[in-house]
DNA sequence: ATAATTGCAAACACTTTGCACCTGT
DNA sequence: ACAGGTGCAAAGTGTTTGCAATTAT
């Protein structure tokens, strides 16, 4: 894994370890603006952070289908057998890890001479809660 | 299927006519704006009637990863057991019917209580073509 | 020392919208 | 007749970039 940054600095602590602390949801760029807005970093840091984050492998960037702003989650122990869902009526992000999945990346490779990529590639559909509400 | 546009016009025509005659293709508005730039149709006009025609089914709108603008394809034929792989490379969408596809969206249905849209699901990856070249 | 990072503001790319005029039904 | 569609130009959104100053190594 190439490291795009060079340097540690308070900035780029400060929203990385926002990510840390919130392992469980996803933030849109102006999100983390918000959320940091006392800490004093620019907007432009912010996105060119998430750029080298999402390049190291250390946060994945997910577009989601209504809105046109770009999210980010952290990804601690996302590797490549890892797949992630969301509902495209409440936007959770899951992450599973399952053979079933590992099983369809076989077939792509195997069947259709397709390699998929499971970091970019997004399942989406709607979730048990969502689908209980109706 | 709610329809949502009312009147068909000659604009709208040349605009659904250009995906009928380039069903393999896919195209962003911009394309589709350059390609009919002589038939003096504007570019909002262009961005309204694509919107209704993915809301009515006629065409499909995919975000591909890298470039930020939406890209539009004909759907004569895709009905829900209809799959897309698009491939991060050279950016062609594959329209693949498969039964282990089929499978997984039960897979997700029964073990993830997860309903796939498989119209908005778009798996990323790199195609044969694309592979053969590295 | 020096290469990377930052903040600012300006630029960008893509898309949406208000409004007056035009067109399909 | 009139609801719906169009073109224009302006405004919006989300993101990127050039540059001079600052900071991490």
């Amino acid at each position: 894994m190439h490291r795009v940054s060079k340097y540690t600095t308070k900035q780029s602590e400060i929203i990385l370890n926002f990510f840390k602390e919130n392992p469980l949801n996803h933030f849109t760029a102006d999100d983390i603006c918000f959320a940091l807005r006392e800490k004093g970093i620019s907007r432009a840091t912010v996105y060119r952070r998430l750029e080298q984050f999402v390049e190291n492998g250390e946060i994945r960037k997910y577009i989601l289908g209504k809105g046109k702003s770009a999210c980010y989650q952290i990804c601690n122990d996302c590797e490549d057998n890892c797949y992630h869902f969301v509902c495209a009526e409440c936007n959770t992000v899951l992450h599973v890890k399952c053979e079933m999945l590992n099983g369809i990346k076989n077939h792509f490779d195997r069947d259709h001479q397709f390699v998929l990529d499971n970091a970019k590639t997004v399942f989406y559909g709607i979730c048990k809660e969502c689908r209980k509400e109706k």
